[in-house]
DNA sequence: CAACAATGTTGCATGATACGCAACTCGATT
DNA sequence: AATCGAGTTGCGTATCATGCAACATTGTTG
């Protein structure tokens, strides 16, 4: 492990996770190092655009170069590519906004959408980390591909499912019904459904499914969507070899 | 400058510029340094989640974790959430994509757009970075935002301009009439128009702007759109506290 | 307005770490 | 089975990252 380059992807990961700038100290602080050391951290960091540094506040921010490298790592997912049309094809039948994601970095990461034409809608942008024991997508990829050994359980609303056996027992559930829905337990007002997506090798590495208004998503509708969702899943399955359906 | 860090991110760098996975010996040889020292820096970036090792070829890619960054600097742009509806808008009416791009890495930055519904379309993707010589938007930000000290004029299409003089006197032609056209430029069969975006400071700061096929973007109905365009930059500079309209 | 405090930058000596070398592992090739 | 190339690991050493001090800049206080 090379120290100082470690130091430096720390501090990308803080200013990820920052409400706002953050100056010099503030990283001497979370790094432990002398302000000195921080400051020639940041400045090669700023001279490869990484980051920015405001030339008023003298307080930095990322910078515009990883976007640049985002849209690479996007446009290289095979994955993409072959579910963009299947993403279109489900928001046309539910009306909902749809997404696709991966596990990645212990939560579910959200690689691409398609928003519906609805004013009213629920939609989770590309590159948003989302929690998995409380999204539909997020259940589905701790059901199917596995859990990270650190899986926090935080409430996000009163119907958040908070204990780890509650949890065990109702991804056992997911995994036989073949979907998983999140009924509020993130987001007050929103219900969404999630379905698994099998590679050639008949192994899951992602998950697809809609977001929408509880109020339009209700119970009474969510048998024909939830049709919908496995159906574009296993559809989008099929489509990338898996000879599952 | 840190020597580690900074050979950390030209990696990062260096991936973003390939075409496909790159091995320890070629990231060496790039580095001049020993296979050693790359391995270790790639075990570095690949532990933090920025690049992976595919396990099989043994080979790297750029990793997820800037998908995740990309995101939040996105997010933390006020101009593109200004800027939102006024490509709504500037789809809606002229029927085209509509693109936003800031000056950035000596190119344009497209950092949002917008999608017509037709079938037929001119998109370009978030992150994308285009040439400023030879892109509607790109010589809107060199007329109106400054000339990078390093500028190719690299031929894309036999229509791109290609001496510095002539790209002079065509900047200064941009800056008088408030707009710029690619005319088959960039990409032959594709035609873009693009105007200036300003901020309260009466500073351009962006460039907004159309794209779609010379067949749709024709000569004949350039003087309807380009008023289209402008009427939106000039909208949206307003809606930004510029005082100029 | 002067004094003070906090933040950020730069020069420099030093020792901790990054580096290269050698040895090893593993898979592909002959 | 032997060889080759790529990649990994152990280790000694030299280079560079680090902290300290001094300085510069900006904001705050009396």
């Amino acid at each position: 492990m090379i120290q100082s380059l470690a130091r430096g992807l720390e501090i990308l990961d803080l200013l990820e996770q920052a409400e706002g700038d953050i100056g010099i100290m503030e990283f001497a602080r979370y790094l432990d190092v002398d302000k000195s050391s921080a400051s020639r951290l940041l400045q090669t960091l700023a001279s490869y655009g990484y980051v920015e540094q405001n030339p008023d506040t003298r307080r930095f921010r990322l910078g515009p170069r990883v976007v640049v490298l985002s849209n690479r790592v996007l446009n290289r997912m095979p994955l993409r590519d072959h579910a963009h049309p299947f993403l279109r094809q489900l928001t046309d039948v539910t009306g909902e906004c749809s997404h696709l994601a991966i596990l990645s970095q212990g939560k579910a990461l959200y690689i691409d959408q398609y928003q519906t034409p609805s004013i009213l809608r629920v939609e989770t942008e590309i590159g948003t980390l989302s929690p998995l024991h409380c999204t539909a997508l997020g259940k589905v990829l701790l059901a199917f591909v596995g859990v990270p050994s650190e899986l926090t359980l935080t409430p996000y609303t009163p119907r958040t499912i908070g204990d780890a056996e509650t949890l065990r027992v109702h991804l056992d559930q997911v995994r036989r019904q073949g979907f998983a829905i999140d009924d509020e337990e993130h987001v007050a007002g929103v219900r969404c459904i999630a379905a698994p997506v099998y590679n050639f090798g008949k192994k899951v590495i992602a998950a697809i499914g809609i977001s929408g208004p509880a109020g339009r998503v209700t119970l009474d509708n969510l048998p024909l969507l939830k049709q919908q969702v496995i159906a574009t899943a296993e559809d989008l399955s099929r489509r990338l070899g898996s000879g599952l359906f």
